[in-house]
DNA sequence: ATTAATTTTAAACAGTTGTTTAAATCATTT
DNA sequence: AAATGATTTAAACAACTGTTTAAAATTAAT
């Protein structure tokens, strides 16, 4: 058995998260919880005292994943704005190609309480903080005017990113293709969203000895 | 009373739409549509038969709403692929602009099961065989080589379109903005987006006669 | 080897959920 | 006004859900 090695938490816990991602928490029964970690109902109350907390831990788990990568890449003091940009595409596809389910799960389960969710992150402090906002500020709106609201040059590259996987079931069954040539699609993506976010980005700067 | 010139049956649908898109199938109880509704409990089943028929209506209603916009744009012969664009975009932030949690709401509940409810509407047949894609076919790809797969530019413009609404939530929290100025940075894409789209497709393309 | 602590189990509990029932109310027809 | 049909109501049902209990089994400590 490949789950004999883990501990009867560890089992639960990787059950829960799998079906958790997949149906979200209301779905999510514990008996279905018990029965995939192949343990007695019991169990789950025993170590994790309830339900919801057990969600909560897997909840930050992937939370902390799916934002993690944003202030690792975007702190690192060392790489220009293009290697950022390139960095976060590369990263967050390969996180979203290994656990497609992570953005519907978070954006699902965290709308409809969403400041709860960050402040217990410190997601606002942490990303406006961030080495990347005052590099932005000097590289680009610094030697240029920027004539769009930078979130949308943000908002561009989460979408182009995070969405395609979020429509993914609905896509591959549209337009006819199955998984693994969606996911060379998106390992395609990885070269094209920086080269298109830096079009779009030119495009929507002016010199400002231009407009003196 | 605003909801007195409703019919019971008006009235517990329109309840039942409101809690089922802000909370999913299972997060909603029969007792929380009837309170809303303002009616006795049994009537939900008394007009419905099931919470699950009653649901499947809803469903069918905003996935209507949700890909025939696409239908209706992409079919119209009279139009140019410029244009077409631009109206795709325009309808789409306006309806996502009066209900947000439209996609959230498809793009959970319809994960699971795709096929089926694609099915149900003839997606596939009715998207593939739309004005558009021969359209597509002669202006662009006839004139000149896309280097790249048409579905990459379906993508950007699905996802610069729909996936700010996802995340609203949580980037009006993260970025302390109101609802306001988010359906205004909404109100500004619909000008943006087939900009972005028109260099993206500029620069993703090349001549023939240079290729030969 | 015996005791103590930990882990697992089957069963039960109390509250919730979707649904049904049968009576009561209301509207319409005769 | 009486009768018929449609609508609404309060109550109950049975299945399900998260959780608890108390005993059994296992492991660790003495």
């Amino acid at each position: 058995m490949s789950s004999s090695d883990l501990t009867t938490e560890e089992k639960i816990k990787a059950a829960a998260e799998s079906i958790f991602l997949e149906k979200g928490y209301e779905a999510t029964k514990t008996r279905d919880i018990a029965e995939a970690a192949n343990i007695n109902l019991a169990l789950v109350n025993y170590y994790f005292r309830s339900k919801k907390g057990l969600f909560d831990i897997i909840m930050m788990d992937n939370l902390q994943r799916f934002f993690g990568i944003i202030l690792n890449v975007l702190n690192d003091p060392n790489t220009s704005i293009n290697a950022k940009i390139e960095a976060f595409v590369d990263h967050y596809i390969d996180l979203l190609k290994k656990d497609p389910n992570i953005p519907l799960f978070i954006f699902s389960e965290v709308r409809n309480n969403p400041a709860e969710f960050m402040a217990k992150m410190g997601m606002k402090e942490k990303i406006q903080q961030t080495y990347f906002i005052r590099q932005f500020q000097e590289e680009v709106i610094g030697k240029n005017t920027l004539e769009i609201n930078p979130l949308h040059i943000f908002m561009n590259l989460s979408s182009m990113i995070v969405f395609p996987f979020i429509a993914s079931p609905i896509m591959t069954e549209v337009f006819s293709i199955n998984t693994v040539s969606f996911n060379q699609l998106m390992e395609e993506r990885k070269k094209l969203i920086p080269q298109w976010i830096k079009i779009i980005l030119t495009n929507s700067t002016q010199k400002n000895t231009e407009t003196l």
